[in-house]
DNA sequence: CACAAAGTGCTAATTTTTTAACACTTCACC
DNA sequence: GGTGAAGTGTTAAAAAATTAGCACTTTGTG
């Protein structure tokens, strides 16, 4: 009953992406679906827990993180980090800029470089 | 049974930090440690469902896994991108750099510059 | 080659997770 | 204010995950 199950990790997940949800978006976005009470059950859960907060929306309940999305992604970002780049933040942004030069435009490259030079300047 | 649980997940994630590992080497690292019998039972699972493979040395065998460490961390980090970053590698970077200017050196900062240029070349 | 120490695999029981049924609530609309 | 559609909470059963016991195997050493 500590830390979170498969499924309510895949739950926060879906939240996550989505900002918010109601139980519905989360069921259709779960691999191999439950019904939409099961769901329901996962939400009450993780409400107690404290990884969800709601708020009533016309009928329907819409759920969302209780915890900060930025800090969420820091520290989705900082566990990853260590477990699989020995906590190297450089090989770790090396890694991401290798496997994805198609995606990114000789723009968004600039302004890396320009963020890049900016904590430079703001580390000293 | 699809999928991984979370001690075969938590287990997974030993394995990786560590890069091969003895079922005693995870037991000391899991949280709340179970029984070493109940590791080598994951264990097991682990290697049925193609996870991690082993090689005897002395005694004990020394686990580690099935897919290549390369595509296993692009994999973890293209899942993080989706799930937290909305699927930017740009607005990752930018938190990467933005919340560990502190962990990078100078050095770090031209060596990440100099990949930039790198790929802004290939790119073309 | 017999022994002890360290390690292993299988099995079955326990615990946790996951699920849906069903009765209840809310809301829009006539 | 009655009705139906859409949504909710609780509960208890079913399924999956987790665990340790124990008998077996391997290895080093006298």
């Amino acid at each position: 009953m500590q830390g979170l199950s498969k499924r309510e990790r895949q739950i926060m997940d879906v939240v996550y992406e989505l900002g918010e949800a109601t139980a519905t978006d989360i069921q259709n976005r779960l691999p191999d679906p439950p019904s939409n009470s099961a769901v329901r059950t996962h939400l009450r859960i993780l409400m107690e827990k404290q990884h969800l907060q709601h708020r009533r929306e016309g009928k329907s309940y819409v759920y969302f993180p209780t915890l900060d999305p930025e800090k969420a992604k820091k520290r989705a970002l900082k566990d990853l980090i260590k477990t699989f780049f020995s906590g190297s933040v450089e090989h770790t942004v090396a890694t991401l800029i290798g496997m994805s030069r198609d995606e990114l435009s000789d723009e968004d490259l600039d302004r890396l470089s320009t963020m890049i030079d900016q904590a430079r300047k703001e580390g000293k």
